[in-house]
DNA sequence: GGGCTTGCCGAAACCGGTTTCGTAGTCGAT
DNA sequence: ATCGACTACGAAACCGGTTTCGGCAAGCCC
């Protein structure tokens, strides 16, 4: 290609496919057929096109691919904003890692914040009525998920974070935190508690069902009972993880360690803990899950399943374009680990159950 | 119109601009002139044209409109992720804000990510180019911001999210930073400090530069003489926080009471006071600035001007919305306060500078 | 009443791509 | 040599909008 302009980032000019076409001498049609491998170009002129498309720096206009084909290579993220919790922190790193994963294949996001219930459904609604994105990301999987429902019923591609109750045409990433869970316990176990306390998250997310199975697993594997009293749920604030800590505090037996689903939650462990004038870590141990920046503030640092948003979004978003380009959903499912942050919030029972009911009640907990 | 189709949620058929022609008895032109308020259609025309279109739930798909037009009604956002601070915590907030008022108008929000230098230089460039958006907005805006200078070399529309020293066409919204530490200075004062320190954050950052001068306005309107000695920056961490505070407690004639630019700087002087064998709040006093909720959990509760980061991402979509539309951005710029957020972290000075130095020579800081 | 504006709208080109359709050219088989 | 099948590409329609151009009819002036 003699005459191929060179690609510069300068402001003007952009090269369209016309130009291309030009300099080959071929028309429009065929380069659009060469660069999207259309059976009924032949190989040389497929290869003549790329190289030459490449060299001239030419990017096809989405908007104006969009226009005929529906798509226009736009991931889609709706953002909760009515709920407190475990998302703000690791919104940037996620954002980071969708955006990275995305750009890296030319794609862009577009992002779109509401309450919950029908004011997200029908943000999604109007998104994919006016085209603004080729598929969604579904942060905050719940086990019964309208949104999934809705898209279903769309025909619109998704992928969730978080498995779901009925995989049927889903696909999903995850971190399998019922396996965290299962450790948590294993490693209180191995500190040698036996009376160990769980305070999961909101039964509506599907992580929580995955997590108190973990729980029973490990105490299972442990050899240690489950008492059902020491089981509570519903924590996903510092606030509701205090009262939940108190709740445990007060039992006839109170537990020696507690495992918590929500490092918010387990963090409010701290203020019952010093209300009862109990040292987390020594008196009475605490591990819980995510992995938030406070956790490692906290005094001792919170020791914690940490999980990395970053990587979540990326596999995300490769999951999602996959998805949209047609692959089989039931193929597209990944899941990883979360990973030991090891504080100083756990370690050996410094005081038995009778001894802990005895500080809470002198605390006036009872 | 009697027969108008009715706008439902449903998934298919769109209304194309066509359709309401079709409808009207006239050509897409005159529908397209009649909504874009083309002087050389009648107002009866116009009038009967917005109506049918409103009724027949007619929105123009941004993407067709952008082929011809160049502009999307697409904000744009480029998150720089490299950076440790204050923009997390208010990133969710800051988000529904754009998104909330962008949706609004029909407008949605395009969110890209980089590190910062170059790549964030060649972020920008390349959404430019793939006319992925029609204008940015610009966070945290440096004293002397490169972004500024490349968006103006290419004719895109940008909003500050701060002022700058070169206002030149430049539309922004801020936050009177400079009002709320001069307030913090003259609440102190009222509590009778008279030897007050400063902890600014990164001089990079034009608003560090505001922060500063209102800390000594407010030294002044109190008639208190800054010491040079006491005027420490660069604190944009906990840990930074906590070293810049270390300094000022080993200064021969220790601050009874710092005003801090950052709130995460602000945590840093727990730590330091802590291991100084100080209480904040009685024995020494902080007032800080942002409003980010690990300072609510702080105890006492860290005093702050709070900054209500929605409220601000709503003000940066709409006037970037106008800039867009061609409006003169000298006239496109917005400020608000900073609202107090008393906590427990100031108070009436306990301690001399001289208990003060003691304590800290006590502890070995010295 | 004829020429000249002016207001208003239809017709058609256009934006930058994709996709359909038709047909020259090549080839092997008859 | 004729025919049919197949390959590979040009020509043109198309997507859903915007914008230019031109002309008809009404209104104005002389």
């Amino acid at each position: 290609m003699p005459n191929a302009k060179i690609a510069t980032l300068s402001a003007s000019p952009r090269v369209r496919i016309s130009d291309v076409a030009d300099a080959l001498g071929v028309t429009k049609g065929t380069v659009s057929r060469a660069l999207n491998d259309y059976p009924d170009i032949s190989e040389t002129t497929r290869r003549r096109v790329k190289r030459t498309a490449e060299a001239m720096g030419y990017r096809p206009l989405a908007q104006a691919q969009g226009i005929r084909t529906g798509r226009t290579r736009t991931l889609g993220l709706v953002l909760q904003t009515d709920i407190e919790g475990a998302s703000r922190p690791f919104l940037s790193d996620f954002l980071a890692g969708i955006t990275g994963a995305a750009s890296a294949e030319f794609w862009t996001l577009t992002v779109a914040t509401s309450a919950g219930g029908e004011e997200m459904l029908s943000t999604l609604q109007r998104l994919v009525n006016e085209r603004k994105s080729d598929g969604f990301i579904l942060p905050r999987t719940l086990a019964d998920d309208p949104r999934m429902k809705l898209l279903r019923e769309l025909d619109v591609p998704f992928v969730l974070y978080g498995r779901v109750a009925d995989p049927d045409r889903c696909a999903w990433f995850d971190i399998l935190g019922e396996e965290a869970m299962r450790d948590a316990v294993l490693r209180l176990a191995g500190h040698g508690h036996r009376r160990i306390g769980f305070v999961n998250g909101a039964a509506a997310y599907n992580f929580s069902r995955l997590r108190e199975e973990g729980f029973r697993a490990g105490m299972a594997d442990a050899g240690l009972a489950v008492d059902e009293t020491l089981m509570l749920g519903e924590a996903m604030s510092r606030n509701a993880g205090r009262e939940a800590t108190c709740r445990l505090l007060r039992a006839a037996v109170p537990p020696t360690a507690i495992v918590f689903a929500v490092d918010l939650a387990a963090l409010g462990a701290y203020d019952a803990a010093q209300s009862a004038g109990l040292a987390v870590g020594s008196d009475i141990s605490v591990i819980s899950y995510d992995g938030i920046p406070e956790g490692g503030w906290a005094s001792p640092p919170l020791t914690t399943f940490s999980v990395d948003s970053r990587i979540a979004g990326e596999c995300l978003a490769r999951l999602l374009i996959r998805r949209i380009r047609g692959e089989d959903p039931e193929s597209l499912r990944e899941t990883a680990l979360a990973k030991l942050q090891p504080g100083g919030s756990d370690g050996p029972p410094g005081m038995t159950s009778e001894d802990i009911a005895g500080r809470a009640a002198a605390a006036g907990m009872r």
